[in-house]
DNA sequence: GATAGTTTCATACAACTGTTTGAATTGCAA
DNA sequence: TTGCAATTCAAACAGTTGTATGAAACTATC
């Protein structure tokens, strides 16, 4: 119990790899050689490489969840109860776009795993990420809370807009930068949050009558 | 050269199970055993693993740019080369979406193959998928053509966003069903090209001035 | 029907995977 | 220091992977 410096070293270089290669392109060989440890060491404070993959996606997903929420109630609070839509959506988005944009490497690397995590959806995760589940639906529905107008269904359609967008921007943000010969920069975060949340928010308020909807038909 | 049946099965087998369970879980023995041929077979007719796998990314690519392009010119010669946005928009997230949530299974197979190749980038699409920069580019300077007064970076962004609409909605389709509890229709495949649409319209021509941003920003 | 070329097949190969083993080493309490 | 548990280590394990081989089966031409 002296030194968990083993435990550590695993977990750090399993994470940075996982983050940058994807999981399947990462063997227990290249994390021990990363981290300096012998190979049997994964198995003898894991259990396994699947326990390994477990252990940093739960303690991950429930530090963003927890950031998550940590803004969310902050918007809420000041709002006595109902925050504005855009701060919702800012609170949902945010921590993950941050997270991955950002300048702060280690945040980047964590942020950066998740992202691998709902992309790849190894076995081991899969059975752990039915819980995301229950955490969006709270953001559901503050975010019905906010818009008290609109239909059940399309709150889900613009929460999961805002999430499609955020992730893509993330995911696919290099073919982006080609796209647009760097006219798209994706170095000023708040900028690209403000993008996602103005996007998401006319998509959830235009179509609370259809008015809207039709008017940019004719556009 | 009498029989290329071999060849057919082999190549509708991979396709099928890279499109269920992704690249890295599907083996050359899988693939064998589904498509009923020997193992050797896959090396003799294709050279490698890899070269199966980037003949199977080059024939798909090159259909669904074809089918996204005819939309896009029947749109644009109806409007006498400028066609309404929407129109643009459609033809570009169209086709999959129509492939992956339609009824047609084939179609559905050789949609979500691509879906799989765009997520998991294994090696040897990675090096061809450059390609798809400059068939979006067309798409772009038809925007462009649609949206005269709209900047050139925010006609990127308005691309970007309705290519993550699409892509998340065929990728996490079954999270927002779980998560809405079937509210959202997935099978209504005109329904849902329509949302993306609609809201991708919205931030490409909110954006203009920034006004409807601001007011939306209110609301 | 013999021959040459193509295609199939069972089998083996070398490399790599996650996991296990048992001995060596370490750290700490008595 | 002695003794005991926790940890590290090199080595090997069994299983799977993509690929290669050479013989067998087939097909078409003469």
């Amino acid at each position: 119990m002296a030194t968990d410096r083993t435990r550590a070293a695993i977990l750090n270089a399993a994470e940075q790899l996982y983050a940058e290669r994807g999981f399947s392109d990462v063997t227990l060989r290249d994390i021990v050689a990363a981290a300096n440890v012998n190979l049997a060491a994964v198995n003898y404070h894991f259990g396994s490489k699947d326990e390994l993959i477990a252990e940093l996606f739960v303690t991950r997903s429930i530090a963003t969840n927890r950031e998550r929420l940590k803004e969310l109630k902050a918007a809420e609070d000041e709002g006595r109860g109902r925050a504005p839509i855009e701060a919702v959506l800012r609170s949902l988005v945010g921590p993950t776009l941050r997270g991955c944009l950002g300048p702060d490497r280690e945040r980047a690397t964590a942020a950066r795993f998740m992202i691998r995590a709902s992309i790849e959806a190894v076995p081991p995760i899969r059975k752990i990420r039915n819980r995301e589940i229950s955490h969006l639906r709270r953001f559901a529905a503050a975010m019905g809370r906010s818009l008290p107008d609109v239909a059940e269904v399309d709150i889900y359609w613009g929460l999961h807009f805002a999430l499609a967008m955020a992730h893509q921007t993330i995911r696919d943000g290099e073919r982006l930068d080609k796209l647009s010969g760097g006219l798209c920069d994706l170095d000023d975060v708040d900028a690209v949050i403000a993008r996602v949340v103005t996007a998401a928010t006319l998509a959830l308020t235009a179509r609370r009558t259809g008015a809207a909807g039709a008017k940019a038909q004719r556009a």
